[in-house]
DNA sequence: TATGAATGAGCCTTCATTCAT
DNA sequence: AATGAATGAAGGCTCATTCAT
């Protein structure tokens, strides 16, 4: 969403075709991961919700596990670009934080199944997924650091709070949220709780004297 | 703890031994689960770990599902059991805070294996978790949720925060922290981030009068 | 059953006990083989039903096998000590086969149980029963077939008959009885086949001079 | 039987081949429950003897249990099917029971194999049996019983006999014949029984009248 | 004798992956 | 590129049997 809009250079020959098909069972796969688990889909499974043959799939990934890794990176390469589309746009820090946390909830609100296999799937799989996608956790966990350290440049935020310990604090609270969301029945939207968790987060880094001061939840921050 | 005093005689012609087994192949299966995950673990794996024979796990147990679940049963209720004797010991609101991410940061700490059952095992089994022990976890949530809302009525927290959705915060962020250090190599104390987390988060729920206070970790408060 | 009294002589010091389990173990045995069949059924389960403990099963018998193929013994000598008794009782070959198909069926209507694992559960094992027992079964139906061959030596019986194949046949007959008995729900009497089995048979066997006439079950024969 | 004369061109291409491996599973699994027995007779070992993998049985059916089944069912229909065939095709009752009797013994003294597991394992595991087939047989059984009661129709066979229970005799006496046949190491052929039952069997349930007469085995009857 | 906790061999079944078509 | 029939390794679970008490 809201990527950057490629420029039409070039004729692109030969433009969607062969990854129609790994599109189609990049998302078969969230379905049935999100439902059975990783372990216990199969991956015939995955190929019939697809529409396509079970070989098929070792034709666009080496193997199960490749299908869950790609997964992952398909979607936090897209997180991470927003991410970083919106630190461009967005100059204070606490409204940063603000969309950056809508962004994250709404994201998986909007997929319950990408939702289950993030916040479910992907946790018990960590240890492959060690091998292979720490880094990208661990840069979509940059930016909201880079946001709370650049806070505390300009004198927004606790100069004395760890920006790493922070950011994870945040990323915790927020994940939390997302799979208090997936357990529970009832049908409340996800990203409604993003200005509360971040309204209480912000306080509690704030530096001395703007504590108690509103900040502004909506204001003409950017 | 301080069990009574057996006096040292009487038959008591074999007292404890059945469940001697029972406790070593739940702590077999803690090593065995963190190491391959749930689903690659296999079940003579945690026998031959325990120092049993295979067919023995299915003396004390409906199979290896039910080996899992009583691993979390068996450690929540001892977690639920501590943080109760904490609250029953400690007044003050944001002590009881620090002191109940202390004894959660501290138990996972203590037991590296534990805590990757915990933070990553059992997120991925949620699906069958679901049916069984959810209960618990909101047990332990509860104690949380219920030392904030007492927070809010003696005035030491913001009223207006959902005691809720700032229990699953709190509850959110010191999972990310045992989440992280499970995964990073560097060998620092998993504990040690307790404080610094509550202490964000108490500001982030203070009143507007006391922010920026100090708040006076063990001064007379109650 | 109708055993013949034995003379109360001597004191039998040690009576009933040792075999009192041993009894208990087969008399448990053929109701757990008749509900379960003899490979689902478990050796713990006969123990139950018996009351007394699995090991124990050990101590009277060699394995599982050696409990069905006692059963088997068991069952045949009385059946066999039954059929001499009767032959010697009665003199008329006709009335014989009457006789000895009440027996038989009367045996097996009487205890359903017993009746299901000899027309279940033992064919099914007749590969090991070979190496047993078939000897027992020879000379129950060679009891049959002498009275056959009896009837022949004094005319009641066409001689060209062979008396083995005809004694197969009527066992067989019988036994089909006994196994849609057993098959059926139908909570009619088993023993009451007899005579219209035996009718046929007689009649199937009998001298071309004799067929048609009444066959006087009870008459004055011998 | 009497195919018709495929014309041995045009293109053909894959033909028959799915059902192929069902039969020669099939095949192999009669070999091998007559030669360990149902309950030890390994799925391995039948696709071994097939000439499959283990986990190509499983394409074809459910699970042993439904091999075994599907022996049962494939050999009745056959059963059946060559009765209802030969009930067309003969008239005279006598006659058609003589020639059912050479069926039913032609084909299991043809396929030994065959014959263990009809007579021994399909008895064993009647119990799951009666879920399924008991329908088959009832309907084998059923054809002998109306020829039987179309013999008393037509005057051939004693009116006062019941047809239901002489059919159940007349198979039952096969039966043992088979059984017999399989325990007894003699290779006597098992038809050669068929004749000598039949006769006894049609004596025994002739009117008075033509008792002792010659039953015309192939005379101008109907 | 009797017990019953413990053993561990054995096997059915699943399913990711391959490969001939 | 696509198919899907075939493969075969792998593992959870059962239960007959043993043996220390």
């Amino acid at each position: 969403m809201a990527a950057t809009p490629r420029i039409a250079r070039g004729p692109r020959i030969r433009a969607a075709p062969p990854q129609d098909k790994r599109e189609a069972i990049l998302d078969a796969a969230i379905r049935v991961f999100a439902k059975r688990g990783f372990f216990q889909a199969q991956v015939a499974d995955m190929a019939r919700n697809a529409g396509v043959a079970a070989g098929t799939v070792y034709l666009y990934f080496k193997g199960k596990d490749d299908v869950l890794v790609s997964v992952f990176e398909r979607t936090m390469r897209e997180a991470i670009d927003e991410a970083r589309a919106l630190v461009a746009t967005v100059d204070d820090p606490v409204e940063r934080l603000r969309r950056l946390a809508h962004l994250h909830l709404g994201r998986l609100g909007r997929h319950r199944d990408l939702a289950v296999v993030f916040q479910v799937e992907l946790r018990q799989t960590t240890k492959f997924m060690e091998q292979f996608s720490a880094a990208q956790l661990r840069e979509y966990l940059g930016i909201i650091r880079d946001v709370i350290a650049h806070g505390q440049a300009v004198g927004r935020m606790r100069p004395e709070v760890s920006p790493t310990l922070a950011a994870k604090m945040l990323f915790g609270a927020l994940d939390e949220m997302a799979t208090d969301w997936i357990l529970s029945d009832r049908p409340r939207r996800l990203e409604g709780s993003a200005d509360a968790v971040v309204d209480i987060f912000v306080r509690g880094i704030a530096p001395a004297s703007t504590a108690g001061v509103e900040h502004a939840p909506d204001g003409p921050v950017a």
